[in-house]
DNA sequence: AAGCCGCCCAACCGCGATAAT
DNA sequence: CATTATCGCGGTTGGGCGGCT
């Protein structure tokens, strides 16, 4: 015999979550921290099952969590990774512990692809055809294990970095170089408004679900009463991404920063919360001597970011700039 | 005002990896 | 070791909403 089934098929309920059920999860959770979900709706008598109160927890319920309002810098960061990653939502949003993979996942899937397949499409007219064998379109999948980066990647990446640098810098009426260096043609093109300023999650518009005040009410109450200081929420606190190279584990009471992208079956390290989470001053020099060594790709990241970050920093994007220069 | 259409995103589904028995 | 459930991930779906005609 092996384990017992989680829930019974019958009777459970789906679809969307009501006031009522967020209340019953987002208590539990307080008083037990998240994890085995299996007894989730056992204790509870939620008709979800555990998958369900799992899922609502780790996208929408669990604290730290900002939606919506993606920044040029979030921006950059998700097209940066999704090019080097491929489609692995969750080792991306290991770099935005703000953001949830669904939440990336479906930025991308609705903003970013239209965006950068306008902007490579502008490129193509200017620039060579990819070099035969490139694999450009072909997510690098096993990047962050090798940590190599092969010429055409990087060409790939940089023309959709600077896509989005140039697209976010000329806003409204634009002019996009293409980074191509073999093209030496600045192409200008016409653009609409961002349709980024847009985006922003029109949180107050709709179904319960979209419904942030009623979150905050229920979270509120959640970050009050509960955490002792020791486990209290901190993912919040991390104020820019590429400091927090890893990914924050777990939430409530499990809550803990993992370094590397892999963040599965990682035991939390509390250890570590103190030297990544309590060090906003922390630069990203003194950062690399608080944690384990790095994997290539986040040094290379890291090195990228110094760059390009900085340069996407100066767009006078509000929520960037109010984050300290690290670099 | 009503109907249509496209977009957005929360939630579901299916699968592989891992853990428990 | 085999079996079975759980967990976590990526892909997909479908209901709701807003814009357009």
């Amino acid at each position: 015999m092996g384990r017992p089934p989680c829930c019974d098929k019958v009777g459970v309920k789906k679809g969307p979550w009501t006031p009522e059920e967020d209340i019953i999860l987002v208590s539990y959770i307080q008083e037990h921290g998240p994890g085995n979900w299996r007894s989730v709706p056992i204790n509870t008598g939620l008709m979800r099952c555990s998958k369900s109160c799992r899922l609502r927890w780790t996208n929408y319920l669990r604290p730290g969590i900002r939606r919506g309002n993606f920044t040029t810098h979030e921006e950059g960061i998700i097209v940066h990774l999704q090019s080097l990653l491929g489609n692995r939502w969750a080792a991306i949003a290991s770099y935005l512990p703000q953001r949830t993979d669904n939440d990336i996942k479906n930025y991308w899937n609705t903003h970013l692809k239209k965006k950068l397949k306008k902007q490579q499409a502008m490129g193509a007219i200017f620039a060579p055809p990819p070099p035969p064998s490139a694999s450009s379109v072909e997510p690098a999948a096993n990047l962050a294990d090798t940590g190599h980066l092969d010429q055409h990647q990087l060409y790939h990446h940089h023309d959709a970095m600077a896509a989005f640098s140039s697209n976010d810098r000329y806003n409204g009426g634009a002019r996009a170089a293409c980074s191509n260096p073999e093209v030496t043609q600045t192409t200008t093109i016409t653009m609409r408004r961002s349709p980024f300023a847009d985006v922003a999650t029109d949180c107050s518009s709709s179904s319960y679900a979209s419904s942030m005040d009623n979150i905050s009410r229920l979270l509120g109450g959640f970050m009050k009463s509960s955490p002792p200081d020791d486990v209290k929420p901190n993912i919040a606190v991390v104020s820019d991404p590429f400091l927090s190279f890893g990914r924050m584990s777990g939430t409530g009471a499990d809550l803990a920063f993992v370094p590397g992208i892999q963040q599965q079956q990682q035991p939390p390290q509390p250890a570590l919360m103190g030297s990544i989470i309590y060090h906003e001053e922390t630069t990203g020099q003194q950062l690399l001597q608080h944690q384990a060594p790095l994997c290539s790709i986040e040094k290379w990241l890291l090195d990228e970011a110094t760059e390009q970050v900085a340069d996407l920093m100066d767009l006078s994007d509000g929520y960037c700039s109010s984050l300290p220069m690290m670099y």
